[in-house]
DNA sequence: GTCAGACTGTATGGCATCGTACGATCTGAT
DNA sequence: ATCAGATCGTACGATGCCATACAGTCTGAC
């Protein structure tokens, strides 16, 4: 959160919702990422984790697809989590490309705690925010999402 | 956008809202760094001068204010805006620690440019989306800022 | 006046993610 | 059986931003 340049509800920054979404963002990562600092994490490591916990094993490719990150992205966190012992790759016979992650005996430990400070955290960001008002919000964040892939797709297209 | 794993409307990536906004937020800065790019600048450096056009000359702090963004991010972006000409800095007799930060005739040239391609960028973002979902999408969003923000502080209050 | 404290811009190092290119592997059409 | 094309994970360089620390400058209390 640009500790710089609070961005405070006294102060609406800009009336362009654009530059609030962005703003939002780093200041949830910003939140996230203290609030898993206790356990040595980041939110995508956390998130990892968590959701490998939830679905059970499965490939990278499937992980960035469900954190909407790219493939390159995820490779590295697995990377790290792999050298602190809390996720593991296994291979998979039926296609030797991938690997499958799952959490170690550790891992799946910290998972708990994990889920802890997650649920923690969420209930706090939430705070005063009704659960039609997120639904409203993701909704709209994603069609922005789309509008902006479409817009994207046809200037990469036209240059 | 992560071009990896795209994040469309038919496959809603995850249930969580926070995923979402930070998954929007890089989709509308790589739609907005694109549309830029024939301009030879990325989202950052348009609003800048974009801004200082709209508003006349200010400081870097005022411009990091009103963009959300850190003093040291506005500094190497109106440095980099300075090394191509578009931005200069002006001593401020009144105040010798900042600059007034103002656009050249040439960064002035470009900014009807910018105003262009960011009003057609923005109309595509919002197709569908009307000014009272993005209000409220800003009013909440804003919510979830200022609710991050509180227990970010908190929690490193307490550690 | 003076001086502690606040503020401004800069320098530096770090981090998460991207885009692209690559070799390895799978798949489907022929 | 083969082979072009798709897909997987990885490597590499680049980018945008942050946090921190710093020196110069202003400001208000005494």
């Amino acid at each position: 959160m640009s500790s710089d340049a609070p961005h405070g509800l006294d102060t609406p920054p800009w009336r362009r919702v654009e530059i609030t979404i962005l703003s939002t963002a780093r200041d949830l990562r910003a939140a996230y990422d203290h609030f898993f600092e206790p356990l040595g994490l980041n939110l995508t490591q956390a998130s990892v984790i968590g959701y490998v916990e939830e679905n059970g094993p499965m490939t990278q490719t499937q992980l960035a697809a469900q954190l909407v990150l790219g493939r390159a992205a995820i490779g590295s966190t697995v990377d790290q989590l792999e050298e602190r012992g809390l996720v593991q790759r296994v291979p998979n016979p039926d296609d030797r490309r991938v690997w499958l992650v799952e959490n170690t005996k550790e891992g799946a430990v910290l998972a708990a705690r994990i889920v802890a400070a997650d649920k923690d955290l969420r209930d706090r960001i939430r705070v005063g925010i009704g659960p039609d008002e997120r639904r409203a919000l993701a909704d709209v964040l994603l069609r922005m999402s789309a509008n902006a892939q479409v817009a994207l797709a046809e200037a990469e297209q036209s240059s």
